[in-house]
DNA sequence: ATTTTTTGTGCAAACGTTTGCATAGATTGA
DNA sequence: TCAATCTATGCAAACGTTTGCACAAAAAAT
């Protein structure tokens, strides 16, 4: 339990002074390299490791990014961190994440935490549950580092990274067109809110009006798109007197109830009817039929929140171009859809 | 982008010092009360924060947990890692978490990032890869806090938070038996470094010794435990020519591996062959027939792994008796292993 | 041989808190 | 009425770095 050592301690040893040993731990060019090699012989030797809470406070910066998601164990946030934390520590960056549980207080909670802690700037999803913004807004104005990710919201000078989910919706539901259904329902989020919902709904409506057929609105179901909102969902749409032959689910999770219920019900997937999810969670390839889904990239998204804010962070002169960067979604095509070969 | 406010302009402010308004804000019983409600009127109206990291600096604690986790995308660990958080931030305290992605090298920079970082100690589930364990012991002699969770090892004074790996293979194992096979087989791990595969392995051997069952090695494949591995593993099994009737998996993935090979060889689950996983991993209820696994308590083990780490944190006078807590497996009965009524 | 430039190091302040000690004024006790 | 105690605040140092500026010594230029 011996005490840490600090930069005096080694200047101490070598007479010399704290300067020069912090210059030299940090390769300034104007200590001669012998110095340099002293001093990191003896910092080796004590076992010295640089206190980054006093560095912090001097230089001003944590080399820290504060990361909010609303959950970490869906494998899509579990990924986009992944991939946060891959550009992060690229760059020298740790990365402190938060989770909101989609509550609007925690988000509250954790941003005040993170800037607490003093992070270099913030990475957001936004919860479900928000419906107010100030709090980004705000976070903009104090000139705190700012990228949303996925659950975004427009605005002024913020950065984001989505995928376009907008044509990801429009992709699944053309497709389930060409696989011959004509009687296309969907499942939507209460919390249209959030842009990411809109924009699939919007797909799909595109999509069934570019191949000519009606947008029926008793084929458009709004639930929590979790599993029972599928099966809710889907016992709906099984009450109608014309039942839908194909369901395009804004998420994984509720295609997976849809899929519970019609197999429960008899009818079998996808000939009679054909469903798509959304987001490609780890189980939609395990389940049976596998499920078709739009795939988002999540490591990727990461990394490029993670670019972004780095971009924000260098630009010391304050010359910064915020910008909006929208990921491609494919179609995986599993069995779900499949209906001609 | 106003600059940020300090204790100083508060004190400016209200023709005091720093130091009343630092007592102030920390609910110091030695400052009036009028005195405390006007600094916390101003901090309130200019919008003051505390610098966490001057305070750590000289207080030299962050109130921040360092998490260390193999991978944050599996359910099990994201839920742990949810019941740390909750039961750090109902003592103050954020968490900073780092993935290792089973890597020895990756465990060991997380390490150096943390400290780095001054976090008021570790809590960690050590990677598939580390079998040198060094880094860990150094950490305890440094004077570090540090709570091991799931993937442990256990030494002198080092607080652990386990399930009851042996228990939970003995249940799954006399389960089966019950159910009416004679002939199980297992799968486990290639990283028989870690504590948990030779318990879940014990519990096996017990069980099958316990009911008066043969001890095979034929029926033991060590595999990855991963999709790939329970295929290979239930082809190796299924090329002898006394083949099983149930396989106890040492993990939800391989239990799913073997479900799919065998199902595609024709077999019928649990008829031909009964199956149980391990960790309850949310696929495990989604999948056909859906998998008995065993339950550990993700949350349940979070919080307790705080639990520890606060205890450790909290005894400034250096009393405090390192434990170890074990805690129950349940298993979750579900079709893959269901054949008897 | 003197001036200028370069090279390597030291000095001291600063970052924003926290906290042991000191102290002025108010209150209590005898 | 004077000493003892209490209450509320101030003073100043400390936490461990980083960094602008100063300055000797050495090297280069004149």
């Amino acid at each position: 339990m011996s005490k840490k050592s600090t930069i005096s301690d080694i200047a101490r040893e070598l007479n010399i002074t704290a300067s020069t040993v912090s210059r030299a731990l940090n390769d300034n060019p104007r200590i001669s390299s012998e110095t340099k090699q002293l001093v990191k012989d003896v910092a080796q030797r004590v076992g010295y490791h640089v206190n980054g809470v006093a560095s912090a406070l001097r230089s001003g910066r944590t080399y820290t990014i504060g990361v909010i998601v609303p959950t970490a164990d869906r494998s899509f946030f579990a990924s986009v961190v992944r991939g946060i934390e891959m550009e992060a520590n690229r760059a020298g960056y740790n990365v402190m994440i938060c989770q909101s549980n989609e509550s609007y207080e925690a988000e509250l909670m954790d941003i005040k935490a993170l800037l607490r802690a003093q992070v270099d700037g913030i990475v957001l999803s936004i919860s479900k549950e928000t419906i107010d913004f100030q709090h980004l807004i705000d976070l903009k104005k104090r000139g705190i580092p700012l990228v949303l990710f996925d659950r975004v919201i427009y605005q002024n000078d913020i950065s984001t990274v989505t995928i376009d989910d907008y044509r990801g919706a429009y992709k699944a539901t053309e497709h389930l067109i060409e696989q011959g259904c004509r009687r296309v329902a969907t499942f939507t989020s209460e919390n249209l809110n959030l842009d990411i919902y809109k924009e699939r709904l919007r797909g799909y409506k595109d999509a069934l009006a570019a191949h000519n057929l009606p947008i029926r609105e008793d084929y458009i179901h709004i639930n929590n798109l979790r599993i029972e909102g599928g099966r809710a969902g889907a016992e709906l749409f099984w009450s109608l007197s014309e039942t839908p032959d194909a369901i395009f689910c804004a998420s994984d999770l509720s295609a997976l109830g849809a899929m519970q219920f019609l197999k429960e019900k008899g009818l079998k997937i996808p000939e009679d009817v054909a469903l798509v999810g959304f987001a490609n969670e780890s189980f939609t390839n395990y389940i049976e039929p596998a499920l078709t889904t739009v795939q988002q990239q999540p490591i990727e998204m990461g990394q490029t929140a993670a670019q972004l804010f780095l971009e924000q962070v260098e630009a010391e002169n304050g010359v910064f171009v915020p910008k909006n960067i929208v990921l491609h979604a494919d179609l995986i095509v599993r069995a779900s859809s499949l209906r001609r070969k």
